[in-house]
RNA sequence: GGCCCCAUCGUCUAACGGUCAGGACACCACUCUUUCAAGGUGGUAAUACGGGUUCGAUUCCCGUUGGGGUCACCA
């Protein structure tokens, strides 16, 4: 039966750029969708004109394009919708279920003021609903503004939530709410209900902060006579302090990702166990898992924090899944950023093949092709200073020493196993620790205390250029 | 403050009345490597508290505490 096919939607608003956790709710709607083989839509809630532009816009379809998460319908924008939304509002005000208010902002800021400070949440005291019909005319005809304002119902309203279960609110606790400004545009539980129903949407899946806003749509809904969504409140994602997700927490919007050098499949991966589970203790999973396994069911009722150490460790298993021959491109790419010369594309392929297991990010690879390449991206980290610093004068010695017996291979000797056989030989022969000569050469080429295999990295390098920046860094500290 | 939501290792989570409370990240140890890592193996670590219901509670109910959301002519 066609009409029984499940209809979402993403509805973000383009007053900022998409964050994690609108991203995660993209990603449950389209989960959905595909899962169900229903249809997903994209609206753009562009109706605060002051707050929209079209580059946030643009930078939200990018975001939800790198994530994969193609939509069927839209992008339609809300602002296109106002004569409907009007519409909407003004049968309520016919049918009788909504009333014209004239306090002004002013008046009620008085109001709230006057009544304030009682403890109860502030409420809309109906003094407009009292005006006769003849003093609402004359007050309209002497040009008098007004907002249209909905008569909040005292009854129950309540919806089986399908990740929270039964949720309950009560009709008298909550206030008339505005459903048209006297510039005569709609307010947002106007417009989005007003959309939902000409969407036809059946699912409303959506951040755990429109859960206040629901009885509100519930009660609007019941008013216009249309049937009623099922509703899914996925939790809030948190910053490491346990607070909602802002700018101060660092990198929140998806596209920070991105330039860290995260992968769309590894972020997508992650995004999907922030608040939901697929069992059996699963945590790598395919595209085609995903949606074998996905529910609204499964979906957390408390908030998660995000935890990039982990995003980081999972884009790790991606990185090193991944042949080094798909990452050229994107390290080519973050090299052209850093002025990094390399040449042709394929010159970088050994190079990521030597780093790609040791790297979690893009940006990691990048930067580590990046002192193989060049000696001056070379940066000592604490670690090597460190050391530097506790071998003293047998950082240079040892370096020198390591720089004569290398020196002695021809350039068709440098590779890997000559390069090792050479340096256990000396060792041998000066009875010294293989530890103490190689890990100079790392620090020196590489300017960390970590890296591949030291044979090996000598060999990426090449003859030339390591024996050059042996010696410099022997003469420099020596 | 009113209303609403939530509560298992530091973090993400499993458990849908009976488990030594499982897995993953991080951390620690060991292992492999005549090298640092990566990898492999193992370990430390949790049911917020108090009452019930039950033969038996992480699980069901109530309260307390703690966190979060929301209360606009914003979305």
């Amino acid at each position: 039966m066609i009409n029984t096919l499940p209809r979402v939607r993403f509805a973000p608003s383009p007053t900022g750029y998409l964050h994690v956790g609108g991203a995660r709710t993209a990603l449950f709607n389209w989960l959905f969708a595909r899962k169900t083989g229903g249809v997903f839509l994209l609206r753009i809630e562009d109706t605060d004109a002051q707050r929209s532009t079209d580059e946030h816009t643009q930078v939200i379809l990018d975001g939800l394009k790198w994530l994969g998460l193609d939509w069927d319908v839209g992008p339609v924008f809300q602002g296109a919708e106002v004569e409907r939304h009007r519409a909407d509002a003004e049968r309520l005000l016919a049918d009788g279920k909504a009333y014209r208010c004239f306090c002004t902002k002013e008046e009620l800021e008085a109001q709230r003021k006057a009544a304030g400070s009682g403890g109860d949440a502030f409420k809309y005291d109906r003094r407009c609903d009292r005006l006769s019909a003849e003093e609402v005319k004359a007050r309209i005809e002497s040009g008098a503004p007004n907002v249209i304002r909905f008569r909040m119902p005292d009854e129950e309203i309540a919806w089986d939530d399908a990740v929270h279960s039964r949720i309950v609110f009560q009709g008298k606790d909550l206030d008339d709410l505005v459903i048209l400004r006297s510039d005569r545009t709609p307010i947002y539980n106007m417009a989005v209900v007003s959309d939902d129903i000409a969407m036809r949407i059946t699912h409303v899946i959506r951040g755990d902060d429109h859960i206040s806003n629901t009885p509100k749509q519930i009660a609007l809904y019941r008013a216009l006579g249309a049937p009623i969504p099922i509703f899914a409140h996925v939790p809030m994602i948190l910053g490491a302090d346990g607070k909602k997700l802002s700018k101060r927490h660092g990198a929140t919007a998806v596209g920070d990702y991105r330039n860290l050098g995260i992968l769309p499949a590894a972020m997508r991966n992650f995004l999907a166990l922030m608040g939901w589970s697929p069992g059996e203790d699963r945590e790598i999973l395919s595209e085609e898992e995903m949606l074998a396994l996905f529910s609204l069911e499964g979906i957390q009722k408390k908030p998660a924090v995000f935890d990039t150490t982990k995003l980081e460790w999972m884009n790790g298993q991606y990185l090193s899944r991944l042949p080094a021959q798909d990452l050229v491109e994107p390290v080519a790419r973050e090299l052209d950023r850093m002025s990094v010369n390399y040449g042709a594309l394929h010159v970088l392929l050994p190079y990521i093949e030597a780093v790609k297991a040791r790297s979690r990010t893009i940006l990691d690879i990048a930067r580590q092709v990046a002192v193989r390449l060049d000696s001056r991206q070379v940066e000592y980290d604490e670690k090597a200073r460190k050391l530097m610093d506790k071998m003293g004068a047998d950082y240079a010695k040892s370096l020198t020493a390591a720089t004569g017996t290398l020196r002695a291979l021809e350039e068709s000797e440098w590779s890997a196993e000559p390069i090792l056989e050479a340096l256990k030989a000396r060792v041998e022969s000066d009875g010294m620790k293989l530890g103490d000569l190689l890990q100079p050469i790392r620090v020196a080429l590489t300017g960390s205390t970590v890296s591949e295999p030291v044979n090996e990295l000598l060999a990426v390098v090449g003859r030339s250029s390591s024996l050059a920046r042996l010696t410099a860094a022997a003469e420099r500290s020596g």
